[in-house]
This record gives structure tokens, C-alpha cells and sequence, in this order.
DNA sequence: TTTTTTAGTTGACAAATGTAAATGAAAATG
DNA sequence: CATTTTCATTTACATTTGTCAACTAAAAAA
């Protein structure tokens, strides 16, 4: 499968729109949305462009468009967040919450709750 | 200045190898180090775009270049981030933290040794 | 059922990216 | 010094990406 290059940035896009709702979307909601601004036609070549990739799927009811994910965005975000670690920050994702933490991004309250978080799941 | 659009993936790769050393580096070496397939001349148009980018700048020691990086590690590595974190977590770095800690890439220890450095910040 | 709207599909094109060969000039060799 | 080797600089070109306008077909309105 295609599903291991990253997308160019305006189908990326159009993926975080339609990963914001579980069911399909019709084409002008997805513009309405995005509200950036594109022209419909720019909308429906990308969102061409994403169905070949396979990354979407459109489904046709009557005379209208709709597209909904393929891929999820789970998966993707996880590509991208690996992507991250290993280009920046050594492949350690304690590096990267050091470096979160040191920016002020992080709480102490933030750091217990995650700690509880984990120590449940270790209990489980 | 040019310093807010992401680079290309290729001339990434040129920048992840610079930032590895604090001096400047010779073309044959960056392509010695890279050892991905690419030709002399590949790299060497790719160094110029990243010139032009402002992203590195050279010095010519007799008949040989030199590159070395202007743009830090840190600035372009803190763009990323937030990046990330702004696209997939909502700009929530708890968030991120805890996808981390629920893909194990996270100990207890971690976090405790992380706790401990945020609070010596704040002490400070 | 003709006309007008709409939404979708194609064709186009400039700019950016990945890759490299051709060209030029300086240095090392014979 | 003439020749060969090394680098660096230019030019080239195929792809990919960003953006549309033109063209089509179907639905709604007149």
C-alpha cells in the first residue's frame, strides 16, 4: 500500500477535517469546514488525489459526493509522532517529554495524572 | 525571513546530518555521513537550494566548500513539535505524553525522573 | 421539455522537489 | 607545461503539489 508515505500538506488537510467526524461528508460541508480558501475545484482534485492514495473512500448518493477516512487517524498520528521522535529526539520518547516539560507545556498535575494513567494500565 | 515553511524532506535529511556537528563540514563528508545512494551532485544542488533558504550558510577553505547550519536544531525541532502537538493533539501536550505513555514508550521512571527536573526548574 | 443551476470530472499550468548529467575551473600528475 | 583528476556551478528534466478554469452531466426550475 501507499499508506506509509506522508501526505503533502493540503490533503492533510482535508484528512483532519474528515477524521473530525466518524460518517461520511459531503464535499461542500468539507469546504464549509475547512474554510480556507479554496475554490470546490481545488477541493475535488485533492480529494481526487486522496482517493487514489486510498486514504479515503467516496461514496455516491444520487448526484452528490461523499468521502470519509480510509486510514485513521490513530495510525496516521502515530506515524507522525514516531516520525518526530526519531528525527529530533533520538527515538526517546523521554526526550521529547523533557523538552515538552522544560517548555512549560507540562505540569507537575499533568505529569501525576499520566502516572496514574499508567500505573492502572500496568495493573490491568 | 523564510524560516516559518517546513523543508523538504530531502534537504531535512542534509540538516539532520549538520546539526550532528557544531563545526561546519565538508561537502564529501555530509555525503560520507548521509550515505543514502545520492551523487555528489545531488547533494550539491540540494545544499544550494538550503543556502538560498538561509538555512545554512558556507565557506570555502582553498577549492573546497564547507556548509555548517544557521537555522538551530532547537528553533526548527520546537517548530515540529508544536506542529505535531497542534495538528494530532489538539495543542495539548498532555495529550501527547499520555498516547506516549499508552504505546509504552514511557516508564513510570520516566516520568518520576521528569517530575523531578520540572521541579528543580521551578524551584529556580 | 427547454433552460438554468449544480456538482463532478478533466485538462492545464506554475512552482517545488528529487535526481543527475554537462560544463567549467582549479589542483595534482606526468 | 600538457594532461588528468577533482570539485563546484549550471542546466535539465521528470514528478509532485497547489490551484483553477473549462467542460459535462444530472437535477431543478421555468
Amino acid at each position: 500500500m501507499n499508506e506509509d508515505k506522508r501526505l503533502p500538506e493540503a490533503e492533510l488537510e482535508i484528512m483532519l477535517e474528515l477524521w473530525k467526524h466518524e460518517g461520511a461528508q459531503r464535499t461542500s460541508d468539507i469546504l464549509a469546514q475547512l474554510d480556507n480558501g479554496w475554490t470546490l475545484s481545488t477541493l475535488k482534485v485533492l480529494l481526487g488525489r486522496l482517493v487514489e492514495r486510498e486514504y479515503i473512500e467516496c461514496t455516491r448518493d444520487g448526484r452528490l459526493m461523499s468521502y470519509r477516512a480510509k486510514v485513521s487517524e490513530e495510525s496516521y498520528r502515530r506515524r507522525e509522532t514516531n516520525g518526530l521522535l526519531s528525527k529530533y529526539y533520538k527515538g526517546s520518547a523521554k526526550s521529547l517529554v523533557a523538552a515538552l516539560a522544560m517548555d512549560d507545556g507540562l505540569t507537575q498535575k499533568d505529569l501525576a495524572e499520566i502516572a496514574n494513567m499508567l500505573k492502572a494500565k500496568e495493573a490491568k
